[in-house]
RNA sequence: GUGGGUGUAGCUCAGGCGGUUAGAGUACCAGAUUGUGGCUCUGGGGGCCGUGGGUUCGAGUCCCAUCACCCACCCCA
């Protein structure tokens, strides 16, 4: 072999392809149910764009992107997320001068340098939405229970969605001191990881899985107890709206996300039965991401699902597309007239809609039927020498393993009729 | 980037303390008295034993390196 796929991509074949198309096509309905429309960026876009946009000193844009220069010796990068793109799409497409608020959706592959392992890939899919222009907290509500919606409409039961208020711009430092504060005495008893979390994200001190970090922190103050007026009550009427739609959710004061621009309301949805990477979507608010790309301050709020940790959990349920047999009809001919002849009926089968194969290999009448049985061919139509002289042919039902004859000319009606009458 | 596990037919796996032409099941192809699938039987094709070094008279087997996959850390979807 000349050589393989790269690290951490995958090939998606038929027999797995179904389920992607059934979960890109239960997110399209979603998206188009709650008003929102699909927007397809590039794949790559200019590096700055996520250096600014997700953050100079996240995990992502330090050890993750892969960037590369072009001919033209620009900073390349494959796309490691989509929410800052959409957001260079709505400025560079002025869509902030049109009716507000604007909703988008896109379904798409994103890039990561990681170390592969179950449920992380180097590329993998997602399905986002971004709503921009307005900070009402039914916005937020409405972002979450759509991203639970959408679960639960493939039958993912049992998630857990997990929320939290990160603060805005006023309180966050507030937070970054308190937490700054209470940890100093401790430093040093603090894992390596979270030492370096204490000069570079404090906000992370709070989700340390070691033990001796994690019982360090149990006192911590959290940024709920940080939070300013504004922020309370926009996270309190959140969560009101959530109550309203009766949609589950479990306050998560530790909850923290990685990428800068979070804002106010920060979301994960957790399923428990897909590995050590839990969390199967996240998003939230970011009313400064917009302004930072460059355009004029606008609320957004989003979210990003993970396609392949959606299908590891329907996977885990049990869950198997429904194949459709193709082709319906299998035409085997014996003979080089018959050939011919069933050249032109396999023809009119597909003028009429109808999904239809026949040898090509010049094989035995048996091992053509037994080539059809192994594709699972609804129907198979017999054409030989007795047929072309009578002007008919053999059409065998194959799960029934009964057969009529059929004249020529009504065979296509013959098949239809059968197809339709399942 | 760090750690552990695993690499032998398309797939799932056997191969004692190194010793002949490397096996099975399954899948694939063909046949079982010249026109009918599934079941059964028979036969056939198919293997740089992940790759590169080393030890040895001799390596699928032992040693080193490397690559890939799996799992975990980190981080995230």
């Amino acid at each position: 072999m000349l050589t393989t796929r790269p690290r951490g991509t995958a090939d998606i074949l038929p027999g797995q392809v179904e389920k992607w198309q059934y979960i890109e096509a239960i997110a399209a309905r979603v998206a188009k149910e709650y008003g929102y429309r699909e927007v397809r960026t590039p794949i790559f876009e200019h590096t700055e764009l996520f250096t600014r946009g997700v953050g100079e000193d996240t995990d992502i844009v330090e050890k993750e992107m892969y960037t590369f220069q072009d001919r033209g010796e620009r900073s390349i990068t494959l796309r490691p997320e989509n929410t800052a793109a959409v957001v260079r799409a709505y400025l560079e497409n002025s869509l902030y001068a049109g009716p507000q608020p604007v909703k988008l959706y896109y379904v798409g592959p994103m890039f990561r340098y990681d170390r592969p392992q179950a449920g992380r890939f180097r590329q993998f899919h997602q399905f986002g939405v971004e709503l921009f222009g307005t900070n009402h907290p039914a916005s937020d509500a409405e972002v979450m229970a759509m991203a639970m919606d959408f679960y639960g409409r493939l039958g993912l039961t049992g998630l857990e969605l997990h929320v939290n208020s990160v603060g805005c711009p006023n309180c966050r430092p507030v937070v970054r001191e308190s937490l700054l504060k209470f940890f100093e005495p401790v430093y040093d008893e603090l894992c390596p990881n979270c030492q370096n979390r204490y000069r570079k994200n404090p906000l992370r001190l709070l989700d340390c899985k070691s033990e001796r970090c994690a019982e360090l922190s149990k006192t911590a103050p959290t940024t709920v107890d940080c939070l300013c007026g504004d922020c309370r009550t926009h996270f309190e009427q959140v969560q009101q709206y959530m109550d309203d739609l009766g949609v589950p959710y479990v306050l998560d004061n530790r909850l923290v996300r990685g990428l800068d621009y979070y804002t106010h309301t920060a979301f994960e949805i957790m399923a428990s039965d897909i590995g050590a990477q839990s969390s199967i979507g996240a998003g939230g608010r970011y009313n400064g991401l917009i302004e930072a790309v460059g355009g004029a301050p606008a609320p957004g709020i989003g979210f990003a699902l993970g396609l392949e940790r959606i299908i590891l959990s329907l996977d885990k349920r049990g869950y198997a597309p429904d194949l459709k047999p193709i082709p319906e009809v299998f035409l085997t001919v014996t003979g080089d007239t018959a050939s011919r002849e069933g050249f032109k009926l396999l023809a009119s089968l597909r003028a009429a809609g109808i999904s239809a194969d026949m040898d090509y290999q010049g094989r035995s009448l048996k091992a053509q039927m037994k080539y059809a049985g192994k594709i699972s061919a609804r129907y198979v139509i017999i054409i030989g020498d007795a047929e072309l002289q009578q002007g008919r042919i053999v059409l065998r039902d194959m799960s029934a393993g009964e057969q009529q004859e059929v004249a020529l000319p009504d065979v296509v009606a013959a098949v239809t009729l059968g197809l339709g009458g399942e």
